[in-house]
DNA sequence: CATAAAAACTAACGATCGTTAGTTTCGATT
DNA sequence: AATCGAAACTAACGATCGTTAGTTTTTATG
């Protein structure tokens, strides 16, 4: 089965944002890497807005699923981290572009969508945090702020697509577990 | 000493780039916020752009400063870092909105100075990995990928801007503890 | 108070923006 | 071959963009 326009357009439209943010990007610049009009993009989606939309809305939610999956299954809590980072790991690089998007550019978004966007954001933030509060209980981590302790982890996970290329040295799945390592044990040897 | 016409307009320009990003936010948004009309703004700067290549490079140079004073004043590799990630986060949360402008908006810079701009950051990075290598030869650290232990310690620290409040919880130096700590120990007990 | 520089103003330029209206072409189904 | 919807097109709209030119007001200096 092929691409619908569409996805082809939000594929297009999310690389081309990816070099030159939103506001950057026109909608001319993307019907011409498109090989056709701007006006025609109407007759698949409608507006600019949507793209930046459809792209925050559509990885919240992959992302979100993730780590439910992750913590409806039993695990201790390293494992739990282990898969939720994994998780985030892959799908940040089998969606490279619009992850890169989804990070930088949902400031973007007008009201409601961006408050709406920020609700679901923290609320991935507290599945983290649960995690981290399971591993206190059960005594395997230390006792954290848990507040930095998950925007510094997510901010590690997220760093990952300002430097990743897919024909890198690096596989995701080996990213996700140097750091996992790293964010269990740190530095010191 | 009273701040510049000059710095008055950059420190208005970098909040409202904060919200709304470089091409979000337009000269005459600036003048508004200013009180004054767009054109009045080219009796202190020279365009646009000028207001983003003093941001991005005005920081670049002070985070320079900063790593090389600690580099050259003699610390083990432990001490090194922990300065360095002091001097890092406390530059931060005194330049909050221009070191989120910084982090986030260089993008726009146009060529040469967007090239120029990530040598000075490939630099910067390049000093941390300095003290990283110390840290192996003097048995301190554990053998790392240096090229992703950088960068995830860096995308820790920068992550700061996102959610910082000068009147929260945590001191810039209490910040730089927490991080320092949790680079070098990490979460397990 | 005269003067000159600094800093504001009004007005407008050409360019580009997102989007709409209306029309034509393409491609699949009868 | 006829038909009809999907998907492209041309043309243009009003808005806004960064910036410039020329003028007036403000402020500091003698």
């Amino acid at each position: 089965m092929e691409q619908s326009r569409r996805n082809q357009i939000l594929e297009v439209a999310q690389k081309m944002m990816r070099d030159s943010g939103f506001h950057g990007t026109s909608m001319r610049d993307i019907a011409a890497a498109m090989n056709m009009e701007a006006a025609s993009l109407y007759n698949h989606i409608s507006g600019k807005e949507e793209i930046l939309k459809s792209t925050c809305f559509g990885l919240a939610e992959k992302f979100q699923s993730g780590i439910d999956e992750v913590n409806d299954i039993y695990f201790n809590a390293v494992e739990k981290l282990q898969m939720a980072v994994k998780s985030h790991v892959q799908l940040l690089t089998e969606n490279l572009d619009a992850s890169f998007v989804f990070i930088h550019e949902w400031r973007n978004l007008n009201e409601p969508y961006r408050a709406e966007f920020v609700h679901l954001r923290d609320k991935y933030e507290n599945a983290f945090r649960v995690i981290l509060q399971n591993g206190e209980d059960e005594g395997l981590f230390k006792e954290v702020d848990y507040k930095f302790a998950v925007l510094t982890i997510l901010s590690s996970m997220n760093w990952v697509v300002e430097w990743y290329k897919p024909d890198g040295g690096m596989t995701p799945v080996q990213i996700a577990e140097k750091l996992t390592d790293f964010i269990l044990s740190g530095l010191k040897k």
